[in-house]
DNA sequence: AAATTTGTAACATAATTTATTACAGTATGA
DNA sequence: TCATACTGTAATAAATTATGTTACAAATTT
């Protein structure tokens, strides 16, 4: 099972770029994702910690973009998300006195890394611009 | 949340490739991992669906490579797995009404499609043996 | 001042993953 | 042939993670 987060990020992101000047309400942006928006404000604080988002509180507040669209890449919203590429590890540490159990974790890490590596060089590829842009 | 088939996958063939002529019993793999042998068993399942591995019941019985380590690639175990990669979507439906919502999902997979494309040749290009060999 | 919205905590529910138990079936070999 | 030691698989339980809900303080607008 993966999350959802960053399908949620990005569908926000999507609206925002979308409606360039206004600031959407949590509530307006979760009908669309079909979504608590208590969970859309949750990955907000998300973006907002990359600062690729601002809001504002109170009676028409919202949420808008802080950057142009075309200076976002789906890189950066990835990694809003505090998620990772990876197929996993074993949930209980495999056993030390096996020198195979011994050092699988740290060869997954490496090939893992690498594999990382390469779908975030594909993500920084893309601009939230361009990804809108197919809507 | 990913889970750790892939590497408990991973983990039962490079013990099999170190031990090339011996059947190995699910506890005694289940014990490098530990891991219940039971999901060692249904990993094996999978393994077998793919002609990677035999087993032999009974005493005495195990399970061995059905395949030199040279000739499986991660990806061939990778899938065995029947996962797949992809950044996730949201749970729900989203909403048809809305430009964004609409097309959301459809705009999602064709990018997972790109990035499982580059990770499975990448999966490609490494062997079992070659994997083994690291330890 | 009333209304509306964010921010966040606390808790509840649902879904998925991992673990356990149980046992029938199969092969070995003493 | 019979005890032993395996696999295969189903059924169920426990643990973990993801998603949903409620509640309310704080902020801002009108």
């Amino acid at each position: 099972m993966i999350s959802g987060k960053f399908a949620i990020s990005i569908h926000i992101l999507t609206l925002l770029a979308k409606f360039p000047d206004e600031y959407l309400s949590s509530e307006f942006i979760a009908s669309s994702i079909n979504l608590n928006p208590v969970l859309v404000r949750k990955e907000i604080a998300n973006l907002k910690k990359n600062q690729i988002v601002m809001s504002k509180e109170g009676k028409n507040g919202g949420t808008k973009l802080n950057i142009s669209p075309s200076k976002v890449t789906l890189k950066q919203i990835f990694e809003s998300t505090f998620e990772e590429i990876s197929l996993g590890f074993s949930k209980n540490e495999p056993n030390p006195k096996c020198p195979v159990g011994k050092e699988i974790n740290q060869n997954l890490s490496a090939l893992y890394t690498t594999l990382n590596d390469s779908v975030m060089k594909q993500l920084e590829a893309t601009t939230l611009e361009e990804f809108a842009n197919k809507f």
